[in-house]
DNA sequence: GCCGTTTTCGGCCCGACTGTTTTCAGTCG
């Protein structure tokens, strides 16, 4: 089993021993080990293999953790777990998601009213029963009839990261089997939509018809949901991924690469100018209408062309003016991971990080970055143990002396610091001011008015010292809306002030969101491409994301300030 | 349940808000 899963098992029984009022201390270390594990870079399994290894060497685990992961190891589950589902159904852990309700409540439903689903609590609710139960009311009920309906709007769709992975693991594993001239995923996921309905995966070469039957024994295809000549498609894993794999011949990959990528309104039109082309576009390629003659359809370059088009990157093909760009040959040059020169959010053990800054800037090196700055929280997030002024002015001065001695790449001094509900600064300006570069974030208070909200990001960006706004809308992807405000007066202003708007690569966030960026771009706003890495393995993978969306967003290297090379960043964030 | 120790027991990130109370528990971050 892998770390992840493992991780999965583990956080899992610490919400049903949270429903379960079990001791919180305990409860911490069961996600402790969960969030230790999930990040560790050895697998589990090899250690607890490996007789000279002991798996207590891993920091979290002690002697009772350890007895569970030998446990999970051999028959995939472990007594405490299955104590606890004895008692609990599961389903009650899919309550946890809906707003209002925690462990207590979920507790209380339960007893009384055998509650153990959603559609039940929804009943409830809707019955006007919930507000009958100790210390809940009608506000109560109105609160989580909404936050059910957000989640049965989500639900149903997975974060761009996890339909990677997936692709990640089902793409070599087909690959193997042999005779495959090319395999790879279409769909959203290869438009890099922030979340994903499903995965399709196109393969071509002599092997395909075996790749479906190979497909279809993966150990985690858990539903076969049909099995014809050309397709299969399967649920994969425990959280039911749809993936659908198609055989094709060689002559139609780039015209289903095109057809399968979509989006479906970008394919509409692209249809619609090939009839007027005197041409029909399909799956297996382009055809004249009046011979059936094939003009392209080998490779995607060709079926654009021959509609008279440049090759228009999967990221824009959302028919939001790109197909008139491609017409005009004035599609944007847009920005790639490898213009990227350094990353301006990350976390260290300092805060709720979980590496050093040693460790970070050794990562960030090994990327062949020129620069990054370390931005711990504010005191403001005490939970985190956030920085106050004097930790900040130190460490400030810790990082000078850093940069003397030379790690091999350039530390700026930063701070996330909080956006306090009146749109204060959470540190004084003068302790801000000895930092090099200053993130602003909202971390609390998110369910202010628009106005207020507003006003409060506009106050923010009056700070002097602030030259980033961190993750600017709030939004946790299929989790938690972005708090409502007027972006474009934000980022106008954003753009005035010459304060930069973040794009957080964090796959969980990719805050802001691809529409808001060209909408910002538009307004003159520039950009920062960071990662929020709380781990150094986060760097690499949460920068694909976030150049991933500023693609999406249609911007160019020089969009963005992480772009520019060490002495030209120097001066763009040097205040003025 | 983990960890560290001036080791084998005591401490473990905490503050604010909300809706419900009638002095606070539960939730959230």
């Amino acid at each position: 089993m892998e770390n992840r899963e493992i991780a999965r098992l583990l956080a899992e029984t610490a919400d049903l021993m949270e429903i379960a009022a079990e001791d919180g201390f305990r409860i911490r270390s069961y996600r402790n080990a969960a969030s230790v594990i999930e990040g560790f870079p050895e697998r589990v399994e090899d250690i607890l293999s490996n007789p000279e290894r002991k798996i207590t060497e891993v920091p979290g685990v002690g002697k009772g953790i350890a007895t569970a992961l030998e446990e999970i190891s051999k028959r995939g589950s472990f007594e405490k777990r299955d104590t606890l589902l004895a008692q609990y159904p599961p389903t009650l852990l899919d309550l946890l998601k809906i707003q209002g309700l925690g462990p207590k409540g979920i507790a209380l439903v339960y007893q009384h009213h055998k509650v153990a689903t959603i559609d039940e609590l929804e009943r409830l609710c809707k019955e006007q029963k919930l507000r009958e139960l100790p210390r809940m009311g009608a506000k109560l009920e109105e609160k989580v009839l909404k936050s059910i309906a957000q989640y049965r709007q989500r639900t149903g769709r997975f974060l761009l990261s996890f339909g990677k992975r997936v692709a990640d693991e089902l793409i070599p594993y087909l690959a193997e089997g042999g005779g495959l001239e090319k395999i790879a995923a279409a769909g959203s996921l290869r438009r890099g939509k922030e979340t994903i309905g499903d995965l399709d995966l196109l393969a071509t070469g002599p092997g395909a018809p075996e790749a479906l039957e190979r497909f279809l024994k993966h150990p985690k295809a858990h539903n076969i949901l049909g099995k014809g000549v050309n397709k299969a498609s399967i649920q994969f894993g425990l959280e039911g991924l749809q993936v659908d794999l198609r055989a094709l011949a060689d002559e139609s990959y780039g015209a289903a690469m095109q057809y399968f990528t979509g989006s479906k309104e970008h394919n509409i039109v692209l249809r619609s100018r090939a009839q007027k082309l005197g041409l029909t576009l399909n799956e297996y390629g382009l055809f004249r209408v009046e011979n059936e003659q094939r003009v392209a359809g080998e490779t995607e370059e060709d079926v654009y062309r021959a509609l008279g088009l440049e090759w228009i990157p999967p990221e824009l093909r959302e028919n939001c003016g790109e197909i008139e760009a491609a017409l005009e040959g004035r599609l944007p040059k847009l920005i790639e991971l490898a213009d990227i020169r350094g990353d301006l959010h990350m976390h260290t053990l300092e805060t709720d990080g979980r590496a050093t800054l040693e460790e970070m800037a050794e990562a960030a090196r090994a990327l062949g970055y020129q620069y990054i700055a370390i931005t711990d929280h504010s005191k403001a997030l005490a939970m985190a143990n956030g920085l106050d002024e004097k930790r900040a002015v130190e460490f400030a001065k810790h990082v000078r002396k850093l940069n003397r001695d030379g790690l091999g790449i350039r530390i700026f001094s930063g701070l996330e610091c909080d956006i306090r509900r009146d749109g204060a600064m959470d540190l004084a300006e003068d302790a801000l001011a000895e930092l090099d570069i200053v993130v602003a974030s909202v971390h609390s208070h998110m369910n202010l008015e628009a106005a207020e909200m507003t006003d409060r990001l506009l106050r923010a960006l009056e700070s002097p010292n602030v030259r980033v706004l961190g993750h600017p809308t709030g939004r946790i992807l299929l989790n938690r809306e972005a708090y409502p405000f007027d972006f474009e007066r934000v980022a106008g202003e954003a753009a005035r002030r010459d304060v930069y708007l973040e794009i957080n690569g964090s796959p969980e966030r990719l805050d802001l969101a691809s529409a808001q960026v060209r909408t910002a771009k538009g307004l003159g706003a520039k950009f920062a491409i960071s990662t929020d890495s709380h781990h150094p393995k986060h760097l690499a993978v949460n920068m694909q994301y976030g150049v991933i969306t500023a693609r999406r967003g249609w911007l160019e290297a020089g969009d963005v300030l992480n772009a520019l090379p060490l002495a030209r960043f120097e001066k763009a964030i040097r205040k003025s």
